[in-house]
DNA sequence: ACTATCTACCGCGCTATCCGAGGTAGCAGG
DNA sequence: CCTGCTACCTCGGATAGCGCGGTAGATAGT
């Protein structure tokens, strides 16, 4: 509750970059790239799904991200992301944009 | 252009934050506090006037921050916001979440 | 006198994105 | 049969930054 506000802003623009991320390393399905996030995150960032699907069709939308329905033997099919090389892009992109961003916060609340 | 996209997301949130900042050592109106908040940054912000004097009135009515119209002899009047007791509490409260969110960051996009 | 420029404040409408809540399914266990 | 987990999706509300326009005082140039 209560912090949970400024949190909430902080985060805002950071779901791209974090899914690329994950992506770099192969390929992936929705609800399983959130639990990686958390994961990573130390639970620190756990996307809703309110945030998460939306971002990955935008993504795919965008050329970042290419998809493909796969059945799963154990419950609901699945659908698959892998990064493409437009995706590589953007990713790049965003690390720069996040790394020069936190540097100059660093120097502006130092 | 470009590049602007990302950082108007990431930059979210992080106005009361670099506001209250430069305003720990001292009492300031608002036009020096943009002046001073693109200075410390390298230039890297410049929130514009159509968020920083929401943000400041916002920190206001919150009781963060207790303003004051003073003339000067040089131009049109000016309103110097000084940091509360309640505005340094918020302040640190800001500090944390944002270490912490950074420090989340960084493992998670290593 | 007129005009431009800098200072200094404010509000409105647009947009992006996050979240919570709700909905649709498949499959397994009691 | 019903509960719970997996797995997808969408919609409405809230937040906050930005561009733009507006008001106004003071100063300097032509």
């Amino acid at each position: 509750m209560g912090s949970g506000k400024i949190r909430g802003q902080l985060l805002k623009g950071t779901t791209p970059l974090l899914v690329l991320t994950i992506l770099r390393n192969g390929e992936l399905y929705g609800y399983e790239i959130a639990q990686r996030i958390r994961e990573r995150s130390g639970g620190a960032f756990a996307p809703s799904e309110g945030s998460l699907y939306p971002a990955l069709h935008s993504l795919e939308a965008g050329g970042a991200l290419q998809a493909t329905w796969r059945d799963s033997d154990k419950g609901p099919r699945r659908r698959y992301y892998k990064i493409t090389p437009k995706g590589g892009a953007l990713l790049a992109e965003h690390e720069q944009e996040w790394t020069s961003f936190a540097t100059a916060m660093a120097r502006s609340v130092a």
